[in-house]
DNA sequence: CCGCTTCGTCGAAACGCTTCGACGAAGTTC
DNA sequence: GAACTTCGTCGAAGCGTTTCGACGAAGCGG
């Protein structure tokens, strides 16, 4: 493997003026360049991370730490990720994703502290996430995807679940619904002040009260079983819905399978929108799901984006933004059975 | 930010003396080791990571290497990263996950020349891999998660496909079923070379051919609606046929909508098992799916275990295991309508 | 009690890079 | 044309570790 030394050499120039053509620090006149170029393809150098690391006091490695549920990654998380990914790449630093869940805030402390990342973007957020914490007591540049309770300090991106929910509920009361339910995630997800759940709760009232209707919003667990309970749960404090809005992709797939079995039709009998969920598991649905589209590529690329400038720039730099999500209507959303009697009466 | 310096001049040792503590590569007394360790509490000491990477020549950070293509990660995938992340924080490793696809390899190239990473574990693997050429001429340790066509060199871990497959068509025709379509992955898949895809249809073929069956395969693309294409495509080869087999964790959904379209009922009319599923996914369906669990976790311990062995030990270490998914009956299976009169006929 | 290991510790030399100060040459300003 | 800048390059001093050779102090068999 060969150094910046042999490179040195082979150009018959200091090992700095090598340096110098690798990294742009200093002005270098073309002719000197050219050689250095040369005798860098002839010998294949690559400089070696770990060196420049230490000399240099920078990694050029961006973390993004992703707690690891058993659930796995959706396509919305992937995209974050190869969003991500792709923004690193162009800004010259790798990426590299770390499982550090909740739990090994020690492991996480470590991380930080060995100065072997740059920054580091915080995927799933608390609203109180002590992530946060550890990771600016140890002093590492920061960008959240999603929000923590107290904001001011912090620079983030996250989905803009007011104006996402805002739409849905349009998309409905347009089309006629006036009796919506809102499935949102588990009481345990709520309690436990994940901003997603609580954000889309408020915004759902509001909305809702907006239009004059009566927020009804049930909280399901993540798995089939659950949605099903939920729908059950959904038709005894509001007998005559005829919408759900549900934020649990594992959830709607229950959801789906006890309006058919009780008989239903979808869109026919119930409307069914779907937030911030990604068109292929969208598509997996039969009918294919009208969801809220997550902006997930553009959320991770922003993120890096913002981190990369708060490396290169002033260390106070903040950046706070949001994305909403985008209505795709698909199959599951359709003017009322009443509605369109009403409509057939006049 | 402390440094070895600092802790041996408050601990009164030389620098190397820490370093002997730190590394155990050298007896130290006790009372010293005592001292050592004090000074290192009190000024909250980190080593610096690239300066032991730099002085070591080993990062300590091993590569888990995952194409991220669209549809995400399945619980299966995500269940080989938590087991991996898990056995290598044991092994006392850093294991980061690098979005590097099958398109850039001048990344990949960068990357393990860059010295960054001890060892890679590489997922996802094509017959006839590229990556592993450019990791193995970049002399970076290497264990697969999978298996390419020629594996006299290489260590590896994967499914055992071939008794997975036997598994389940055994299930099956042990439930008396006789015609069973077998729903692999696209034709496009296939060509390319995807070993997973490859092994099952033989594997496939050898057990319903042991049976005395005739073996029926259908590719299908990746979506829903492939499923439902897949469908009928089986249905036009064998109008019979009362039990699918599927290794296509998206395209089962299509399956399992058009076989509703029908008005088949699943398990009664068709049997489904699905290949290489996780629990989460086979509980999204209704019914729930008798599935084939894949032993994720299992399989990125091993893989990581593998790696650090190799890294420690020998050079020319090399480690080749498969593991076969269980069985896992839950709704979608049952004995065939043809079978039950029958039955009842005696 | 004499040579021998073994133990515990030290000092110094890497590791492969970045970066700072210096310096001659060339260009600019008045 | 004296006094400055700017340009292009060099040498050397780090960056924070690990690791090697050395060496005094014990421990030990004979």
């Amino acid at each position: 493997m060969a150094t910046m030394h042999d490179v040195a050499r082979l150009a018959q120039v200091s090992v700095s003026t090598v340096s110098y053509v690798l990294t742009g620090t200093r002005p270098i006149s073309q002719a000197t360049r050219n050689k250095v170029l040369a005798a860098m393809a002839q010998l294949d150098y690559q400089p070696n991370a770990m060196a420049r690391g230490l000399a240099s006091r920078r990694s050029r490695i961006l973390g993004l730490l992703m707690p690891m549920d058993e659930r796995g990654l959706g396509a919305t998380e992937t995209a974050f990720v190869t969003g991500a990914a792709a923004a690193a790449s162009v800004a010259g630093y790798h990426l590299v994703l770390s499982p550090v869940g909740g739990g090994n805030l020690d492991d996480l402390r470590r991380l930080a502290s060995q100065r072997m990342l740059d920054g580091v973007v915080l995927m799933e957020v608390q609203l109180a996430d002590e992530r946060v914490t550890v990771l600016q007591e140890a002093g590492v540049p920061l960008v959240l995807i999603g929000r923590t309770g107290d904001t001011s300090q912090l620079s983030y991106v996250d989905i803009d679940f007011d104006q996402t929910v805002r739409e849905a509920v349009a998309h409905l009361v347009g089309l006629g619904h006036r009796r919506i339910v809102y499935v949102n995630h588990s009481a345990a997800t709520l309690a436990s002040g994940y901003g997603p759940a609580l954000r889309t709760r408020d915004a759902f009232t509001a909305a809702m009260t907006g239009h004059g209707l009566e927020p009804v919003m049930i909280a399901a667990e993540d798995s089939a079983a659950g949605g099903r309970a939920a729908l059950a749960a959904a038709f005894a404090q509001a007998p005559e819905l005829t919408a759900v809005l549900a934020m649990n992709e594992t959830a709607i797939f229950g959801i789906l399978g006890e309006l058919t079995g009780r008989g239903l039709s979808v869109p026919d009998d119930v409307s069914v929108v779907s937030m911030v969920t990604s068109p292929q598991v969208a598509e997996l649905a039969t009918p294919a799901l009208t969801a809220m589209t997550s902006p997930g590529s553009a959320l991770g690329r922003m993120a890096i984006e913002a981190l990369t400038r708060q490396l290169d720039g002033p260390a106070d730099l903040r950046h706070q933004q949001l994305l909403p999500c985008a209505l795709e209507v698909r199959g599951s959303t359709a003017v009322p059975r009443s509605h369109q009697l009403m409509g057939a009466d006049r």
